[in-house]
RNA sequence: GGACGAUUGGCUCAGCGGUAGAGCACCACAUUGACAUUGUGGGGGUCACUGGUUCGAUCCCAGUAUCGUCCA
């Protein structure tokens, strides 16, 4: 008795929900995604881009992590000692805002609480209920290493970050200063620029005089309100119509106050009335101009964006109900000199809440990022790092050669405390990890933003500042899989703090770009348009597998996919395939048990499977080291099924009948054998329930990658598989042609086969063909080869007629193609060789076809 | 306003200087020997438009239109 009859068979089909917990379970005990920094193999780095604590799984993460695990998962069973490191940020407004929201319920605030106490809540909160994420990425598959799960609030990232503050602070690269920051008043903090989304908002453009008689001038603003605080009148010094006016004093109505009319180059003239109020502490560019000048610029806002300070009936008005009564007030004194104006334009929101940002001038620390930025488009300009698909590369650019100065203070109590501590005088002591602050000075009582954490992520994960066995293994990590849309965020913050921090060694060799996944219809998905889909549903559904095999076929680097349900259905009908076919291989007796044997010793069809095998290895692996996901799955997805379970399998059936069915089984064992390793990567939980099974093997994950062996190529295999194929195919169009149904078996006689003789039994059973004695009335041919049938004189000439008239007319365009290019001189004269050739067997054989089909056409009786 | 990308069968997308491909959808036939979560056969596209380069353009170049994304 040899092994394969004591093999478990198959059920009769796969269920993916008993199957993959199983699984998973296994490979989690098994310690297979367990990296060991001491191990002599090479290094593959992967860490996730850390998913938000509030988060839960989303499409995208589906995405993002089957790219990641495929990588991750092909280069461990390559030999790498693969590590893919999971966890957490601990994303400061957003999750203050949840605990917040619960306080709410109760009728409490957080400052009811107290910092401590509310710090201590959230931390309950996260235990309890922060990182659904992380359990929906076991069901999604994700190999990474769970005993080096992090989170950018743990002990070791905490001190990270008061390490590189200090570093950056004695580098000149940290300072305090009064800026226009982003200001939420929602979320009482300040933002920085990525957190703070532009949309466009039907606004009016309100003109204004200020001052009276002669010396009186016309504003135009879509914020009147703000009129309150300015500081002077800007006009361009080239403008004509206002260059008596410069350094005069003109009356700022409402307020009652003289301000001055200043020249500065960054006005338009042609914009507006080529006036502008200045208000300095209430937006970027004013506040530019303001300090060139010396203005003033007295903040008219409270934290809430309630008027306050401006000294005028104004205060204590929100800005918008201000904005309305100021125009009021200004209409009565008759100083709205144009009517007021429809006027799109783009106006800032909070990222988090939606909330009209309001610019302030405010105190905030702040990363001077120009050096940084440089050393960080160097790296990727001079080819340390790779952005694939190059073509995204200019966004990167663009991006970070145009980076403005990082506002990291945020007015929260949820993050990590700036290590900055005020003395009496206000003398400023920034503290590391392992200094301690002078007696009687205060800290400072913001946090960092949560991306200054998150930038250290790529090395504060692996231990840094600790030299750690880690750190030395495992960085700079390997690849980053991430969405384009997220570019700009951790990545660029990463690449910042990473070559800063680890001596201008960047934090990953090679920036993998993906795009969104967007609704069936290329729509993208959002809660408002209601076309957002859930992939826990989809993986109850169809199985973990169809959904990730689904998202790899689509994902073209860089770009957006559209999925539909029907896709991962159609994705699922796959993994039923794969199953399909492996029990019918079993029940076969394929093994992988012996060698195998001589390729030269196997018959056509065998070593065309094997070539077809090897091809597709060859290729799959260098489109997936190349990130190109959708063209290694769509490869993989046809030679499965088209090649092995169409062509391959059926032309077995009749060797498994016949007499000597031991080397093919052993052919068809290694070719699932290492299909299925193949698939691993994409289809994890499928193909170790197959693998096992067939070849008795402990597990897939850290089984040998295949690798493509020329040994197994032999061209000629192709043809004859071809010449097999059209065969079969033509005998099967007569049959349909014919109306005759392919269950039933109908007599025929084959002639002209040659060398495909030796193939004969097993066409005849793929096309349900018996051999005898016969009336042989109708009959086709394919080349050289004659088929003849019996059909009992129930020939339909019609049909048949049809289908070579078709066939003849097709022909004869292919013939007037070829001809006329042969004909023409300047083709002739100029056509690369191959192409030439190509052409002139087009000719010959396309002549021989027409006269076939002609013959055949005029041997047909008359209807 | 600036930049980039897209425009290929009904839908979603590959492709590419040498006779247009896939998946799904569609039509017809078939419950057959692993699979109806199936098989077999079939229909369907002047590759957005206009010029140019070339022996030859869906592909390269220029312009136009439409759509999308990012930035301001």
């Amino acid at each position: 008795m040899n092994q394969s009859d004591k093999r478990p068979e198959l059920a009769a089909s796969f269920s993916p929900a008993e199957i993959e917990g199983v699984l998973y379970k296994k490979w989690q005990d098994g310690g297979y995604f367990t990296a060991d920094a001491s191990s002599s193999k090479q290094p593959f780095t992967i860490v996730i881009p850390p998913p938000n604590v509030t988060g839960s799984l989303h499409i995208g993460h589906a995405l993002d992590h089957t790219l990641q695990d495929i990588l991750i998962r092909m280069k461990r069973m390559k030999g790498f000692e693969a590590l893919w490191l999971p966890g957490m940020d601990h994303a400061g407004i957003a999750t203050q805002n949840v605990v917040e929201k619960q306080l709410a319920t109760q009728g409490k605030t957080r400052h009811d609480l107290g910092r401590e106490k509310f710090v201590e809540k959230v931390w309950e909160w996260k235990k309890e209920s922060g990182g659904t994420i992380l359990a929906q990425m076991k069901r999604l598959g994700d190999s990474v290493d769970w005993s080096r799960e992090r989170f950018t609030m743990d002990q070791g990232l905490s001190k990270a970050v008061l390490e590189i503050f200090k570093r950056l602070y004695d580098a000149d690269l940290i300072y305090r200063a009064e800026r226009i920051i982003n200001w939420c008043p929602r979320c009482l903090t300040a933002l920085s620029d990525i957190e703070v989304e532009h949309s466009d908002v039907a606004g009016e453009f309100v003109s204004v005089r200020y001052g009276d008689g002669d010396l009186s001038i016309t504003v135009a603003t879509t914020r009147p309100e703000t009129m309150l605080g300015d500081g002077a009148v800007a006009v361009n010094p080239n403008d004509p119509r206002y260059s008596h006016l410069v350094g005069k004093q003109v009356l700022l109505p409402l307020a009652n106050r003289m301000i001055p009319i200043i020249a500065d180059e960054l006005v338009d003239p042609d914009f507006g009335t080529g006036a502008v109020k200045v208000t300095g502490a209430h937006d970027p560019n004013d506040f530019e101009m303001a300090t060139r000048h010396g203005i003033e610029m007295p903040i008219i806002m409270n934290i809430n964006a309630v008027m306050e300070g401006s000294n005028t009936e104004f205060d204590g008005m929100d800005r918008f109900d201000a904005r309305v009564a100021v125009v009021e007030e200004l209409r009565k004194q008759g100083r709205v000199v144009a009517e007021k104006r429809p006027y799109m334009h783009s106006v800032g929101h909070c990222q988090r809440c939606e909330t009209i940002v309001e610019p302030r001038l405010s105190k905030q620390w702040f990363v001077k990022v120009t050096p940084l930025a440089k050393a960080a488009g160097d790296a990727v300009r001079d080819g340390r790092v790779k952005i694939e698909p190059e073509e995204l590369a200019p966004r990167y650019f663009d991006w970070i050669d145009n980076m403005h100065d990082w506002c990291i203070s945020r007015q929260l109590w949820w993050g990590h405390r700036i290590p900055v501590y005020y003395g009496p005088n206000d003398e400023v002591v920034v503290c590391g990890p392992n200094d301690v602050p002078p007696a009687g000075y205060t800290q400072d009582p913001d946090v960092l933003d949560t991306w200054f954490s998150s930038g250290l992520w790529p090395f504060s994960t692996l231990g840094w500042p600790e030299e750690t066995p880690d750190l030395k293994k495992f960085y700079p990590t390997s690849v980053l899989v991430t969405g384009y849309d997220i570019l700009f965020f951790w990545v660029a913050r990463m690449m910042l703090m990473g070559l800063f921090a680890m001596d201008g060694v960047a934090p990953f060799k090679t920036i993998a770009l993906h795009g969104l996944v967007r609704d069936r219809f290329g729509k993208k998905m959002s809660k408002s348009r209601g076309n957002t889909v859930d992939p826990i549903e989809f993986m109850d559904k169809y199985g973990s597998d169809a959904l990730r095999f689904t998202l790899a076929r689509g994902a073209n680097p860089g770009a957006d996919q559209a999925l539909a349900e029907e896709w991962i259905a159609g994705a699922r009908n796959f993994a039923t395939k794969l199953w399909n076919a492996t029990r019918f291989a079993m029940l076969n007796g394929a093994n992988v048990e012996s060698k195998l044997p001589e390729f030269s010793s196997l018959n056509l069809i065998d070593q065309w499977i094997l070539t077809r095998l090897n091809e597709t290895i060859k290729e799959a692996d260098a489109y997936l080291e190349s990130f190109e996901f959708a063209k290694a799955s769509e490869l993989i997805y046809h030679f499965a099924w088209d090649d092995l379970c169409d062509w391959y399998l059926e032309l077995t059936k009749s060797t498994f009948a016949g007499q000597n069915p031991a080397p093919t089984a052993r052919v068809l064992g290694h070719v699932l054998d290492q299909l299925l390793r193949l698939l691993h990567p994409a289809m994890p939980f499928i193909t170790e329930e197959l693998w096992c099974t067939l070849t008795g093997g402990q597990t897939l994950v850290n089984a040998e990658w295949p690798v493509a062996d020329e040994k197994f190529i032999n061209p000629d295999s192709l043809k004859t598989a071809t010449s097999i194929q059209e065969i079969v195919t033509e005998i099967r169009r007569f049959r349909n042609d014919q109306g005759i149904k392919t269950s039933g078996k109908i007599v025929a006689r084959f002639s002209g086969l040659g060398e495909l003789a030796a193939y004969e039994d097993a066409i005849r059973f793929i096309v349900r063909c018996d051999k005898a004695e016969g009336n042989y009335t109708a009959k086709i041919e394919i080349g050289s080869v004659t088929v003849e049938f019996d059909l009992t004189g129930a020939i339909d000439i019609k049909a048949e007629r049809a289908r070579l008239t078709k066939d003849l007319t097709t022909a004869k365009k292919d013939l007037i193609t070829a001809q006329v290019k042969l004909d023409n001189e300047g083709f002739m004269a100029k056509a690369p060789l191959d192409v030439l050739t190509e052409i002139r067997e087009r000719l010959v054989i396309t002549t021989a076809d027409i006269a076939r089909l002609e013959a055949a056409l005029a041997a047909l009786p008359a209807e």
